[in-house]
DNA sequence: ATCAAGTCTGTAACTTGTTCTACATTAGCG
DNA sequence: CGCTAATGTAGAACAAGTTACAGACTTGAT
């Protein structure tokens, strides 16, 4: 299977980290995601990460220079947990839209599950300002690449990433405001396979329903 | 029938306030309104705009409790602005799709003016919280109330309103992608035309086929 | 093994949003 | 008019993100 092709989201020019690096990396994703899951954004307290994972306050800001960064990435290592989730049960719908708006759903029901986590790494993704891009970036692209993956377009057309970008606006968006207990989570459902009808518009050739 | 009545923007349960406070509370916008103009969301502090609107810290705080606050209602007075606006020259184009996409991209270009400005209360538009829901929420039926304008839907199906929230939902996304550098204007513009498509795919007569 | 450069640690300081307090002013009402 | 509650003022105090710094520890090359 040629299941690697998209597959490299790291970020290119890292340094290579030390054995014992790479575990206080590790050790910091982990508390802050643990402290996220409590409490949300706000109980995401450097000073408390810090302590959590064992490394002096200076040390977490030099792995992630702000509060965004660290948050960013913690989002980033759990779509890169979903991503591999999903490749092992692929969507079933017999349409791309379908297919999308149900990897969708399930990915949904997995927020559903820590919201509060979910609260943390959402609004530090609509929070985080230019200083941000490219880690905000990696997280786009690794969404683009779950939705790619569902739709099953190997050679997607301009059109088509415009559906899917699109689909990912709508889908960050309507995720705020079910977090912020604007919209139910039906809304939602109904909001994500609304948007997944551009799908359909944008085939490349005729729809030519089933 | 309530003081809640479907135009009435403003929140329903505030005594009436008094000459001096009504003016106050504008002075307090307008300076969040320049400062941010100059600076961004950071550049919006909370003593600077007291001393702007030549107002206690206290004061500024007992009229909006928080800076998030503050900006959602900076946001609700310029959106006031602009609905005005475009009542007084509607869009031209034949379709409804059409015309909801030249009214945002007339609101865009207005935000392209003030891209600090921008920033700053689209930011935190998506940052607020549970606290400030009401405040968003009013946001919200504005921006609503501008695009079923623009579409000329006087009776809209809930159809036509779930592709309203998902036109609702791109148009800040969008905005956010552009306001962080990650899109152009000419991405944002695409994607607007993009999901605006879907208002002919929800139109109460459909076009031949299934 | 040694040394230089780069990393970590612990801690204090600084910034800005937010809260609190003590006092002054204003508005509405008898 | 004169009182009382609400509102406003000035400024200190507190909280959490961020920065700064001195000293200890790795690490990698020699």
């Amino acid at each position: 299977m040629t299941a690697e092709s998209r597959a490299d989201h790291r970020p290119s020019a890292t340094p290579p980290l030390t054995e014992r690096q790479e575990a206080r990396r590790r050790r910091i994703l982990d508390a802050s995601a643990q402290l996220a899951a409590r409490g949300g954004f706000d109980a995401v307290q450097m000073r408390e990460v810090a302590e959590a994972a064992g490394v002096a306050l200076g040390t977490l800001y030099r792995y992630f220079p702000s509060k965004i960064h660290l948050l960013v990435a913690t989002m980033q290592d759990q779509l890169q947990h979903m991503h591999t989730t999903l490749r092992k049960r692929p969507p079933a719908g017999a349409v791309p839209a379908e297919r999308v708006a149900e990897t969708l759903m399930r990915a949904f029901r997995a927020l559903q599950r820590e919201p509060q986590l979910a609260d943390a790494m959402v609004r530090a993704l609509t929070f985080a300002d230019r200083s941000v891009s490219p880690e905000v970036d990696t997280v786009s692209r690794l969404t683009t690449a779950i939705i790619l993956d569902a739709m099953g377009a190997e050679q997607p057309t301009p059109e088509q990433l415009s559906a899917v970008r699109v689909i990912e606006h709508t889908w960050h968006s309507a995720l705020i405001t079910w977090l912020s207990g604007r919209a139910s989570i039906a809304q939602v459902k109904i909001d994500i396979e609304t948007v997944c009808r551009l799908i359909d518009l944008t085939a490349p050739r005729r729809p030519a329903g089933r």
